[in-house]
DNA sequence: TTGAAAGCGCTAACAG
DNA sequence: CTGTTAGCGCTTTCAA
């Protein structure tokens, strides 16, 4: 490939007056401009954008840490990040940690070796002492609620979601409620869920809280769990819809009718929701991803806070 | 932040003895691997990834072309290409056209200008002329069937999978079927949807066939047009399962029994398929994500078919 | 085993 | 308006 010494050759000028036409600057002549235009058509000639990033010290790309590659709710805030990544003319690359801490650490490194302008964490396994320094090397935004005044948040409050819900679930006559999470204690919105329960029904049984459900699959183990237990639960509240689905697929196998014997609500307004016509919180995943873009592109470090919905439907 | 030159004066040694030590070569002696080691630390040095990129004239950076960042098909693949990349050290950046031909092309030129040392096409809008001098830059694998020796492919052979589901419906005595796609006639993969429907039913009557089916909401419609033709069809081939799911809807809506009255398949067994029983072609995009990544990387342009398989379920 | 120096391809003062 | 020149931060001969 040639570069932009060569066609300032062929074109008769200096490498500085191609440089000024390849960056649309004025105070170039035309007959210049039009003979280097040529050149570089001719030639096929693309600037080497490592040359340009090391130089301007950005790269107009921007990293996702994202735990897993195949989860509907990270799955929405990726397409929110591309969405807004498109119009603005940013490249996303995706960064999946699968919760491990090193890697996680690896991909903020790229902040500070200057292959990434920013990056948006939809989700962390290394506590914020660790993170925030980061946030020296470019933008930091997270999809969770942090105090740190360096990193901006476009978040949802999970909490007062987690509450209403619980609080829902109370008025209409439940008082053995369940509920499944993704990642056990050591996940925040695994906490707030477990304090919102407490909140509302006082005391949670553990066997009422089921960790590891990210499928369908888990939804039905998770199902039977729970439906076969003495203390079975009259409502479960599911951490997505595809586990609220395979909840439901469990109950309908043994005879348990929904919602008469049993309440399902799930998060994340999925098709399989609608198709089951199964109530769901949702949590507006692809605007917390939107959201975050634009934080990050603005150099903003607000804390915007996205709302959620509950939306109603027949199993509940 | 630091640079080389300025650990090499902390360290008491030459930039390209802690060349030596950031690559791990050999003659350097411990004690200077030992001081331009702590220099680094004490610092908390890291090397500019755009220098070495654009020394090396590579950057471990792969890209992924897709037409819709919110479709299942293309989030297959995608997370198929993710898998892989972790474990091989490679970073994914996602590319997303709208099927677009500009920002296509634009898209490809990324390997012109040395940003990605490959690019990985799950749906184009260019067409192959255009595209495959793009091969001479860096890597092209397309996840579609091409002859060209340039760019290798994990394909599907979707014109057999059509014919096979085709066939069965007829052999299970529907003879006024109908089926949904995504893009239209300028789609290679409709144009053998339709080749394989002629092939086995002889003429397609244009009411039989509807496009620009994406999601739930256009199979609802779809199911609504459908099923109120004059020469209503009593077995549909949806182009994905949420298309299904959505005619499934419209169906019962109208009191149309599945599979009674209306035999339902979809594509790529997605939860909503499960939920609903319905019977579904797989095509295993995550496989050929996986595929098309493991060609990129090993530099192949092997022509590798991902066998499908139908998931025969109640809904036929 | 080590260092000096020549680039990789481009941008941006600075001096005309 | 245009060219010269000094880097950006790093790797890699080439000599020593």
């Amino acid at each position: 490939m040639a570069n932009i010494s060569e066609i300032a050759k062929l074109s008769g000028v200096s490498v500085s007056t191609v440089s000024r036409v390849l960056n649309h600057h004025k105070y170039v002549s035309e007959e210049k401009r039009a003979a280097v235009l040529k050149v570089i058509n001719d030639m096929n000639y693309t600037p080497n954008r490592n040359a340009i990033d090391l130089i301007r010290g950005e790269t107009k790309t921007i990293g996702i840490i994202i735990p897993y590659n195949n989860n509907q709710a990270f799955d929405q805030m990726l397409h929110g990040v591309l969405n807004k990544s498109v119009e603005k003319g940013f490249s996303i690359t995706v960064l999946p940690t699968q919760y491990n801490k090193e890697k996680e650490i690896e991909y903020l490194s790229m902040l500070k070796n200057k292959w990434l302008d920013g990056i948006i964490i939809t989700s962390r396994s290394n506590d914020w002492k660790t993170i925030v320094p980061y946030a020296n090397y470019g933008q930091v935004v997270s999809c969770e609620y942090t105090e740190h005044p360096e990193v901006g948040c476009a978040y949802i409050d999970r909490y007062a979601s987690y509450l209403e819900v619980f609080q829902y679930l109370k008025l209409k006559g439940h008082t053995t409620v369940a509920f499944t999470a993704a990642r056990g204690m050591q996940s925040v919105s695994t906490q707030q869920t477990i304090a919102a329960y407490k909140e509302t029904f006082g005391e949670l049984r553990p066997e009422h809280y089921i960790s590891d459900c990210y499928s369908m699959e888990d939804g039905i183990l998770a199902g039977e769990k729970l439906l076969n237990l003495h203390s079975r639960p009259t409502a479960i509240y599911a951490n997505g819809d595809e586990v609220a689905g395979g909840i439901y697929q469990y109950a309908r196998s043994v005879h348990i009718q929904v919602p008469d014997d049993l309440a399902i609500i799930g998060q994340e307004n999925q098709p399989i929701g609608i198709a089951l016509s199964l109530s769901s919180v949702d949590h507006q995943l692809i605007k917390v991803g939107e959201q975050a873009f634009e934080l990050i592109i603005n150099k903003s470090k607000d804390k915007v806070k996205i709302p959620y919905r509950i939306i109603h439907r027949s199993s509940i």
